[in-house]
DNA sequence: GCCTATTGTGGCAGAGACTGCCAACTACGG
DNA sequence: CCGTAGTTGGCAGTCTCTGCCACAATAGGC
């Protein structure tokens, strides 16, 4: 049903713009009430990135799953492999929807804040891999790596979406975290 | 007359909510019509989060006025010090303010987006810093760097903000970049 | 087979954020 | 005194989203 929902939104969002795009007309295509698709999903945004905090979820499991000596980024960049696999993660289908993403600024800032969750679902396990190396901060480091990991791994996908998928994500992203660590 | 309504607008915020405060009670608290206000401010959030991009000007500013031989995270690091003497940053006066931003989901959203456009405005000078040491990717890696500096920047401010003020922004900020730096 | 509890659905009315349009008022230079 | 430009107010309308109620379908207990 959410799948149904989500076909069709994005079938329209790609013809006609997501802003452009009107609720009436989502529930008109799918042939249901729009009061019923507000039950399937909160937000027009949802119908989009919906996904998002299952994906952020399956990001968590894989990092858990990583040997408990591993280093940090490495972790980190390990776990986001998944991503790649998943398709929650790239929304689905094609590039088209990824760069809506980007220029769409409503579905950019809803995006951002829900990727901002997974900070809560990753801190926990790299602050026990991080473990108490300082005494003084007790959750700000592994707060500042997750979110700048995050960073990196936003930098690389927009560069891959960019290039209309012809760079190797994986490579911009190792990339990145060298240059951030310098 | 933007101060006039901000003004009003934060003392109606502070007391029932951001969300719960409509657009209606503010105009009236100002003595303007809705529709007037609009012409001021083009979203609601925007009465809240509107010189955001004038402190992004700041800090791109601050950060060309750094000697051009500074390594890009020490010159971040020192550009972003402009943000703690302008008020604009963290809004004004006070912490409930601040805190009103982490508990509101559609203005930690658009703070997320404005806070994203600081990136077109301080990557072509990391840029130039970091010269053309390695010749693959044009500015992706300043793009990570400034992105991760940010995302350390509100780690700082995040924890600067639920310690009700108490940890020195700049130590948190140095912890943050340390621990990604491992 | 029947009654009931749960669940999904539709329609309705309404709030609230915004926009376009037009009319009125104000300020300013000629 | 007049024309012009910029600011404002009001009106109507769109669109997202919510609460409420009624209706149908389905599942489970007897």
């Amino acid at each position: 049903m959410r799948a149904d929902i989500a076909d069709a939104a994005m079938r329209l969002f790609l013809e006609q713009g997501f802003e452009a795009t009107t609720i009436d007309q989502i529930s008109k295509e799918v042939g249901i009430s729009p009061r019923s698709l507000f039950r399937h999903f909160g937000t027009k945004e949802d119908i989009v990135l919906g996904n998002l905090t299952e994906a952020g979820q399956a990001v968590k499991t894989a990092l858990e799953a990583r040997p408990a000596d591993e280093a940090p980024w490495d972790a980190l960049r390990a776990a986001f492999e998944v991503l790649a696999a998943d398709p929650a993660y790239l929304s689905g289908q094609s590039l088209k929807i990824s760069k809506m993403f980007y220029e769409t600024p409503s579905l950019r800032a809803c995006q951002l804040e829900k990727r901002l969750r997974w900070l809560e679902l990753l801190v926990p396990n790299i602050e026990t891999r991080l473990g108490a190396d300082t005494g003084t901060g007790p959750g700000h480091r592994a707060r500042a790596l997750v979110a700048c990991a995050l960073a990196c791994l936003d930098t690389a996908t927009e560069a891959w979406v960019l290039s209309n998928g012809q760079v190797d994500l994986a490579q911009i992203f190792d990339e990145a975290v060298a240059a951030v660590r310098s």
